[in-house]
DNA sequence: ATTAAAATAATAATGATTATTATTTTTATA
DNA sequence: TATAAAAATAATAATCATTATTATTTTAAT
C-alpha cells in the first residue's frame, strides 16, 4: 500500500493537487516542476499502476484523450464536447445508489456515467 | 437527409448489418468486401458525418479504441474490461427516463452511461 | 453542357500511448 | 552493512488510431 517510490507519489501529489483533470501530459508537465528530469513514460506507467491501485481512475466518455481524477465515487462529471473541459458534478439524487445496485445485481464491475454539455465559455464563444 | 453518397450508404449499411459494435477499422474491413478500393479515410470521415446527422453514435466508455452503433439511444451497454467486447443492455428500470429528465433540467445536451464487466469467455480464460 | 461544390483515394502527418533498453534505485537477504 | 536480485526509471524509439493533405473524381446546380 504504501511502497510508491518517489516518482508515484509525485504523479499522485500532482493530480491530488491540481484542481482540474489533468491528461497524462499535463500531469507530465506539472510533475517537471519539481522533478525536472522526469520521464514522460514514467508519468504514464505510474498513471497506470496507481489506477490498478484504485487510488484514481480515467474520467469516463472523454473521446479524444484519456482524463484522470482522483476519488472517482464521490461524483459523475460534465464535460465540454468542445474543448474538452471537465467539471466535478454531483450525482443527481439517488442515482448512485441505483447504479450501485444495479451492478451488485447483475455482477458488473462499474459503471462510467458522464454528462455532456457545451461550457459557458465555449457558448460564449459561438456567439461572437 | 437523403443525400447519401454510395461511400455513405455503405458505411451505414454495413453498421446496420454487423451485429457486433466495430471500431472503424472492423467498418473499413467490412465495407472492403463491398467496395474493395475504398479508403479508410473515407470511413472515418462518414463515420463522423453519420454521427453528426445522429444516424448512428460512439459507444461512451470504451478506452482503447472507438466503436460504433446505430441507434444508441434505446438502450445502454456492458463493455467486458479485458477483450472489449460490448453487448447492449436495456437500461435498467426507469433509469433512461431519469438521466433524460435530469439532462433537461439541467441543460445538458446528453449522457453517457455504460457498465463493466469481465464476459464469459474471457472469465473461462483466467481460470485456466 | 459547363462550372462549382462535394466526396474520394492514396498517403503523409499527427498525437497519444506503449515498448525497449541501458542504467539507476530500491529491496531483500546473507 | 555488503551484495545480489528485483523493481523503477530516463531516454527514446515504435505503434497505432485518427486526422490532414492533395490531386483526382463524382455529384449537383446552373
Amino acid at each position: 500500500m504504501a511502497n510508491f517510490s518517489s516518482r508515484r507519489q509525485a504523479v499522485l501529489e500532482v493530480i491530488k493537487n491540481m484542481r482540474c483533470h489533468p491528461s497524462a501530459e499535463r500531469v507530465y508537465e506539472e510533475c517537471k516542476k519539481s522533478i525536472p528530469n522526469i520521464s514522460l513514460a514514467t508519468v504514464y506507467r505510474n498513471l497506470a499502476y496507481l489506477e490498478k491501485q484504485g487510488v484514481l481512475g480515467r474520467v469516463p466518455g472523454c473521446s479524444e484523450m484519456e482524463r484522470y481524477d482522483v476519488e472517482l465515487d464521490g461524483h459523475t462529471h460534465a464535460i465540454c464536447k468542445k474543448c474538452g473541459r471537465i467539471v466535478d458534478l454531483p450525482y443527481p439524487e439517488n442515482l448512485k445508489k441505483l447504479l450501485d445496485e444495479y451492478c451488485k445485481d447483475r455482477q458488473f464491475n462499474g459503471f462510467g456515467l458522464s454528462f455532456y454539455n457545451i461550457c459557458e465559455d465555449c457558448q460564449r464563444e459561438e456567439k461572437l
